[in-house]
RNA sequence: GGGCGGGUAGCUCAGCGGCAGAGCGUCGGCCUUACAAGCCGAUGGUCGCAGGUUCGAUCCCUGUCCCGCCCA
């Protein structure tokens, strides 16, 4: 036990130390062992992009979870954190290309295996770092299972999921429309594809008919597209268009007869010219159309997004110029009619938000309507429940109308599809054999592995099991299948969480977690998001570490002129105006603390620096109010249980202690972290600090009473349960002042595996409760007349208390050491009935039914004094006025509940009592001029 | 167009049938020997609008106006 703690809590000198302690001390590990007989928990990370940097989404599901971790631990789980990184298909591959790019290189220079082998590389030297920053935040996993999912034991329950799956004709290759990323050159899922509203153009022209006697008018807003028309399609019940029934048009450009037909789905008579050009190849109404009317499907482009050779003298052309060409070439044939400002929505890619493009091409499916029946019955059932509650609609309404998953990627990072293409009878051979030797039909041994990789979901769908052996029989995976939450973001419910809810039912045969815990998105102080557009990035580490804002805004708008970018970071968070220079060093817990109050139902998460900076001065409070503590805490004794309290005070902070316990637990169980970490706070400033602390004061004055004695082994009591009770969410300085306190006996060599209280921890005491309240409420009065009078801080002043309840005036009494300390009164109170005499001048309020007498006689103005009396009257007769009135009604006494009825006559009765006495302290008021 | 959510103090948000809350901000007073990263006190609300149900509505229902998000 050590009391040289530093004036103000230092966040940077604790907190290295302690994670390595941590690790060090394998406390975070979780036991596979048969014979660990504890209860699991059981918690699958979200894993991080493997070459991202920490954000402050990262430091939001961080916090969360491990919040849920330590807690789990605390209450005797045997906890599972399970910690990795994910490959990220798309994203890892543009970074690294990106950097052949500034090497004056590609891809394609270097080839597949040259590639690969230096993702692989540029994996080894950055991939760690995101698992170091996770460090920083306190993370609590367990790293020595932490996997990736390139890893061979990850890759071989893809393939073998992939193999089974297939086998099960759950998925298939097919021939369809797809979203297709030009600048990727690379396939899409529809969940990868944005859609965005834009202003753009409805360009119209003229189809001649092939008879020469007239032309029909159609409308598009992609012009260039008409190079794949195979039909123009009219409503059938159009009178305008009635006598085109049947007949054709001639393609302007290329040599090809379009019919004109008839389609009440695909046509809107009021829309446009009532006419539309049908593209099966590009677009994904017209595709639909063209299979009604077994058109033909022509695809007018290459990969790279340019026209391919039925475009004719538009070959080769991008397709952004081509669109200037077609128009350009349809005026010139005196075929445009003209252009309309028009709304359309772009699909764009998510990932580097170019325009996808419908393509017609051949890829891998999952069938996904058997695997997604049994993962809404899970969620309806009820075997696994979504907090918050409301997601479930979502959950329920996109599993009930989900696509089939396109699982293949024109990449090269990634997990390679199991399947060889046999060039003898093409028949294509799916399989887990690596490098399987002849087709499995012909055997012929001219085969080749399918080019294609597995979108990087495919994967992580799998998480919840390959992480633990699977498909081996591991004891891991007997022991930590099912998980018990899975905690993410929300936005990614669709594409991890309900793909984890399939594969977990279809591998494993029971859902792959009991609960799903969605939390929102960090956003600005404003409530945009985060984007480096908008220049509003705030890096975790900055605010633990502390940054100057130049330094901030250097990273979050690159390469900007700094005042700009200034202007930009402070609009976006408005507190920081009141911030001074920059962030300080907030610390890991400070942030923690911030980031599990802002409530899991909330849906943007406004992140306010300037509420950092209010948890890092809760930190403080608690590093000095036990640096107070210290101070006495020589020789306590704590034991496993409460220590016996005889003093008001000592009582009401053991009954609060066991309140705040409770309510912390229920708090965490019920995945409301907002409600326990406010509760906590609360508890600790408002109560333990506000009240406590200061009570103990004047009784600590003799240390040898038998009072201290009581209240010395209370307030180490209290203070250790309350850094039980605060670790999971403040980790590093609750371990560290932990370890300076008195504790129990033979206590564990980490906070983090000590027991979590709950409301056993000391006796809930009403009594003490009500007691405290009204000593309380008393104290505020005279407080509060001190205040409004403005009598100096220091100044003594004598206090008259003043009922007729003999029991209050007991109580009183018993206090009054705590009332002269606490009001700074000139002596103890004196305390009598009401009729007691009073001191001349003084200012009279009226608490708890009590009267409360400050003299002030020489010190106040008396008519000031009428005047805040007048005030007081008004609002109680205000509530009186109301009170009668509703006691008044005879429809009130006879259905509302008879305890209503009972409390609203005492409230009555309170009021006119409380008035009468102000009434009295208004007369009075006059003597003090 | 379909679905979901939200509108409560100056700001950010809790509360969701029985006296409207928190943090921050603002104002006033204090360097009171744990903490000025602090202490004490105060100010601040037609709970979006209109109906309805109810003894009683911020809360439940209906309509309506705004604002988000998701899906087409």
């Amino acid at each position: 036990m050590s009391t040289d703690l530093a004036k103000a809590y230092e966040p940077k000198d604790v907190e290295t130390r302690w994670y390595t302690y941590w690790t060090e001390n394998n406390v975070f590990a979780a036991s596979d062992a048969p014979d660990d007989t504890r209860p699991t928990y059981v918690l699958p990370m979200p894993p991080p992009n493997v070459t991202g940097s920490l954000h402050m989404g990262h430091a939001l599901f961080c916090t969360i979870e491990d919040i849920l971790s330590r807690y789990h631990r605390m209450t005797g789980h045997n906890t599972l954190w399970q910690p990795g990184t994910d490959h990220a298909g798309i994203a890892t591959q543009l970074v690294v290309e990106r950097l052949l790019q500034r090497e004056g290189t590609s891809r394609h220079d270097l080839g597949r295996e040259k590639f690969i082998e230096r993702v692989w590389q540029w994996r080894v030297q950055a991939g760690d770092r995101i698992l170091e920053q996770q460090r920083v935040l306190g993370v609590s996993a367990d790293w020595s299972r932490s996997k990736f999912t390139m890893d061979p034991d990850l890759s071989r329950a893809v393939s073998e999921a992939f193999v089974r799956l297939h086998r099960e004709g759950l998925i298939y290759r097919d021939t369809r429309l797809i979203y297709w990323d030009c600048e990727a050159r690379t396939v899409l899922s529809n969940l990868e594809v944005e859609n965005e509203p834009a202003n753009g153009e409805l360009f119209e022209f003229a189809y001649p008919l092939e008879d020469g006697t007239g032309e029909i008018v159609v409308a598009t807003t992609r012009p260039e597209t008409m190079l794949g028309d195979t039909a123009v399609a009219i409503h059938p019940d159009d009178e305008r268009y009635k006598a085109l029934h049947g007949k054709r048009v001639r393609h302007p450009f290329v040599d090809r007869l379009i019919p004109i037909i008839t389609d009440a789905e695909l046509v809107d008579p009021k829309f446009g010219t009532g006419a539309v050009k049908v593209t099966p190849a590009h677009d994904f109404n017209d595709f639909a159309t063209g299979k009604r009317h077994k058109l033909e499907e022509i695809s007018i482009l290459n990969p790279d997004g340019t026209i391919n050779a039925i475009g004719g003298d538009f070959a080769g052309m991008d397709r952004f110029a081509a669109r200037k060409a077609v128009k350009k070439a349809l005026d010139e044939k005196g075929l445009a009619r003209g252009t309309k400002p028009h709304q359309l929505v772009l699909p764009r890619s998510e990932r580097n938000n170019s325009i996808v493009e419908p393509m017609i091409s051949t890829q891998w499916f999952v069938r996904t309507a058997p695997l997604a029946e049994p993962a809404l019955a899970a969620v309806r059932e009820g075997k696994t429940r979504i907090i918050p509650e409301e997601w479930s609609k979502t959950y329920e309404h996109w599993m009930s109308n989900i696509l089939d998953w396109c699982i293949s990627r024109q990449l090269w990072w990634g997990h390679r599809i199991p399947a060889f293409h046999c060039s003898g009878c093409a028949h294509i051979t799916v399989t887990t054999d690596e490098s399987p030797k002849a087709c499995e039909t012909c055997g012929s041994t001219d085969i080749h592995q399918d080019e294609d990789v597995l979108d990087t979901w495919f994967s992580s769908a799998l998480w919840p099991f390959s992480t633990l052996g699977w498909p081996n029989d591991t004891l891991a995976l007997k022991r930590f299948y099912p998980a018990s939450d899975l905690e993410t973001g929300y936005d990614i419910l669709f594409f991890w969480v309900a793909r984890m809810m399939m594969m977990g039912i279809h591998f494993m045969g029971e859902p792959p977690f009991k609960r799903i815990l969605l939390h929102g998105l960090v956003v600005d102080e404003t409530g945009e998001k985060m984007s480096k557009v908008k220049g509003n990035v705030i890096d975790p580490l900055d605010l633990i570490h502390g940054a100057t804002f130049e330094q901030v805004v250097e990273k979050a708008l690159p390469g900007a002129p700094l005042q700009e970018a200034l202007k930009k970071f402070k609009k976006a968070y408005p507190s920081t105006a009141q911030m001074g220079e920059g962030f300080a060093a907030y610390g890991a817990d400070a942030l923690r603390f911030t980031l599990a109050t802002y409530s899991p139902q909330a849906k943007r998460i406004p992140l306010s620096p300037k509420k950092i900076e209010g948890n890092r001065n809760f930190c403080n409070k608690i590093w000095n109010a036990t640096r107070f503590a210290l101070t006495y805490l020589e020789g306590a004794r704590v034991g496993a249980t409460a220590p016996p309290a005889t003093l008001l005070a000592n009582r009401w902070i053991l009954s609060r202690l066991s309140a705040v316990a409770a309510a912390s637990r229920t708090g965490i169980d019920d995945f409301r972290l907002d409600d326990a970490s406010l509760g906590l706070y609360h508890f600790f400033w408002g109560e333990l600090c506000d009240w406590f602390l200061e009570l103990t004061k004047p009784v600590f004055a003799d240390r040898t009473s038998a009072a201290a004695i009581e209240t010395r082994d209370v307030l180490a009591y209290t203070l250790e349960a309350a850094l039980r009770l605060l670790h999971p969410f403040v980790p590093f300085i609750t371990e560290e002042l932990w370890h300076r306190l008195p504790r129990p006996e033979s206590p564990p060599l980490s906070l983090g595996l000590a027991h979590f209280p709950d409301d056993t921890v000391a006796p809930r005491d009403a009594a003490a409760e009500r007691d405290m309240a009204v000593v309380q409420a008393i104290i505020g009065a005279a407080r509060s007349v001190r205040s409004e009078h403005e009598v100096h801080p220091g100044a003594e002043v004598p206090l008259t208390l003043r009922t007729d309840d003999a029991e209050l005036r007991a109580l009183l009494t018993s206090q009054s050491v705590a009332i002269r300390t606490l009001v700074k009164s000139a002596g103890d109170p004196t305390i009598g009935p009401r009729e007691a005499e009073r001191p001349r001048g003084a200012v009279m309020s009226v608490a708890a039914g009590v009267e409360v007498l400050v003299a002030l006689v020489g010190l106040v103005e008396g008519h000031k004094e009428a005047a805040r009396i007048e005030r007081e009257i008004k609002k109680a007769e205000k509530d009186i006025a109301a009170l009668e009135k509703k006691l008044a009604l005879p429809s009130f006494a006879d259905k509302a509940p008879p305890e209503v009825v009972a409390e609203s006559h005492a409230q009555l009765t309170a009021l006119r009592d409380k008035r009468a006495g102000l009434e009295h302290a208004r007369k009075i008021a006059a003597e003090l001029d």
